[in-house]
DNA sequence: GTAATTTGTTACCAGTTTGTAACTTCTCCG
DNA sequence: CGGAGAAGTTACAAACTGGTAACAAATTAC
C-alpha cells in the first residue's frame, strides 16, 4: 500500500509518515499543492493524507482535480474550527477527514477504515493498452486490433500483463516466471510453453512474431 | 431516506432528528441500546446515528450486532475524549464518527457523504433491472422478459442481487461468497450448485446461459 | 409431527488447461 | 561447414474446472 502525505508543516509531515510507515505503508510526500498533484500523477498512491492549507494550490483545489480523474481515497487534515472546509472537502469526495492534533492511533484507523470501504467495490482495473493490444485483465480477454475478444487462460491473461505492464522493457525470463506461478513455481519449459500458447491466440503470422519478441538468453518483450 | 437517531440524551437526540428532517430525512428515534436494535429490526433505516454511551445495551455492542446482519450505514457520536471507542468503533465497522459538539452543517454533510459511498453498492430497496430481467428483492422474485414473476429462493435471490448490481463487472467467487454466505462461510461447491439453480429458473436454453457468464478460473457477470 | 422446500454434500462427466518430454528449427560462432 | 545451445513446435498425459445429478441434512410450512 502506497500513502501521499500532503502537508507543507515538515514536522508533522513527518509524524505521519513515521506513523504510517510503522502500520506497513509505503509513504511518499509532498509539501505543495502542485507538488502532490505531480506525485499523484507520478506515483498513483492508493492512499492520501491532504492537508487543506496548502501554499501554491489550495488543498480543496488539489481534492477536485484528483477526483475529476479517480477515486483514490482521500483523508483530509484540518485545523479545528475550519468546519466549512472540511464540508466542502467532503462535498469535493474526499472520503474522509481528521482534525488536528491527533493521535497516531486514530491516523491508521481512519486510513485503515476508507480502504477497505474502497476496496470493496472500487477494484477494478481498466482495460491495458501497448501496441494494437487491449487487456481486459477481469475478463481474462485480449482485444487484437480491435476485432472481437479473444479468450485467454490465467495463466495467459497473467504473462500478457506483466509483458504489457511493462511494455518496451526487456523482462528476465526469472521475473516473468516469478509473476506467472508466484515465487518457487515454474520453470522455463514452462514459460516457452506459455508462450507458444498465448502467441497462437494473438499473433496471425506464426513465423514472425509481431507482440512477444524473444531476446535470446534474456526474456521477453512487448516493444 | 429513512435516518434512526440513537442518543440518550433527549435534548441531543431532537436537534439531531430536527437537522436531519430538514434536510430531507425521515427519522426515528431510540433512546437505549436494546430500542436501537428493536427499531433498526422493524424500520430498516437507511443511516444510523448512533451514540456510543448508551443505557442497556452499549452502542458497540449495538454497532456489532448491526454489522453482523448487514451493513446500514453507521456514524458514530461520541465526545471528545473517547478516542478509543472511536476506533473501536470504526473496527466493528461503522462507517464514520462526529466529535461533539458538532455543527449541523457537519452532521449533514457526514451523512450525505457515507450514503453516497454506501450507495455505490448497496442499492435501495426498489426492483433492479440489468439485461431484460428485473429483480424484486423484497419479495425475492425476478421477471424474466417481463413475464410473470418466478419465486427465488433467499440465496438466489442475494446472488442475483449482488451479479445485478455489478452488471458489467466480472465477481471474482470469494466476493459473491462473501455477499450470499457472509464471511468464513460458503464455498465454490455451495456456490456452484447456487448458480446452477438459480439458472434453472431463469435461463430458458441451460446449455447456453444468456445471463449469467462465467469467466472461468475468475467468478460470474452478468454482463 | 409430518410434508414440502431449501440448502449442503458428494460424486461424476466432459471439456479445458496445464505440465512434461521429445523433437525440430534457428542462430551464433569457431 | 558443422555443432551446440536456445527457442519454437508437437504430442500426450495429468490435473483442474464448471455443469449436472442424486441424495442427505436442515429448515420451513402446515
Amino acid at each position: 500500500m502506497k500513502a501521499l502525505v500532503v502537508d507543507d508543516d515538515l514536522a508533522l509531515a513527518d509524524i505521519i509518515s513515521f506513523t504510517l510507515r510503522r502500520a506497513g505503508y509505503e509513504v511518499i510526500a509532498a509539501y505543495d499543492g502542485l507538488m502532490a498533484i505531480n506525485r499523484w500523477q507520478d506515483e498513483s498512491p492508493d492512499l492520501i493524507i491532504l492537508d487543506l492549507n496548502l501554499p501554491k494550490l489550495d488543498g480543496l483545489e488539489v481534492c477536485e482535480k484528483i477526483r475529476r480523474n479517480d477515486d483514490t481515497p482521500i483523508i483530509i487534515l484540518s485545523v479545528r474550527g475550519e468546519e466549512d472546509d472540511i464540508v466542502k472537502g467532503l462535498n469535493f469526495g474526499a472520503d474522509d477527514y481528521i482534525v488536528k492534533p491527533f493521535s497516531p492511533r486514530q491516523l491508521e484507523a481512519r486510513a485503515e477504515a476508507v480502504l477497505r470501504r474502497s476496496n470493496n467495490h472500487h477494484q477494478l482495473p481498466g482495460p491495458l493498452h501497448a501496441h494494437n493490444l487491449t487487456l481486459d485483465i477481469s475478463r481474462c480477454e485480449v482485444a487484437v486490433d480491435g476485432k472481437g475478444p479473444v479468450k485467454l487462460t490465467t495463466l495467459e491473461c497473467k504473462l500478457l500483463e506483466v509483458l504489457m505492464l511493462n511494455q518496451h522493457q526487456v523482462l528476465p525470463f526469472d521475473s516473468i516466471i516469478d509473476h506467472v506461478w508466484g515465487p518457487s513455481a515454474g520453470d522455463r519449459a514452462m514459460l516457452k510453453q506459455l508462450v507458444y500458447r498465448l502467441r497462437q491466440k494473438i499473433e496471425t503470422d506464426s513465423s514472425h512474431p509481431v507482440y512477444i519478441e524473444n531476446i535470446p538468453g534474456i526474456g521477453y518483450t512487448i516493444a
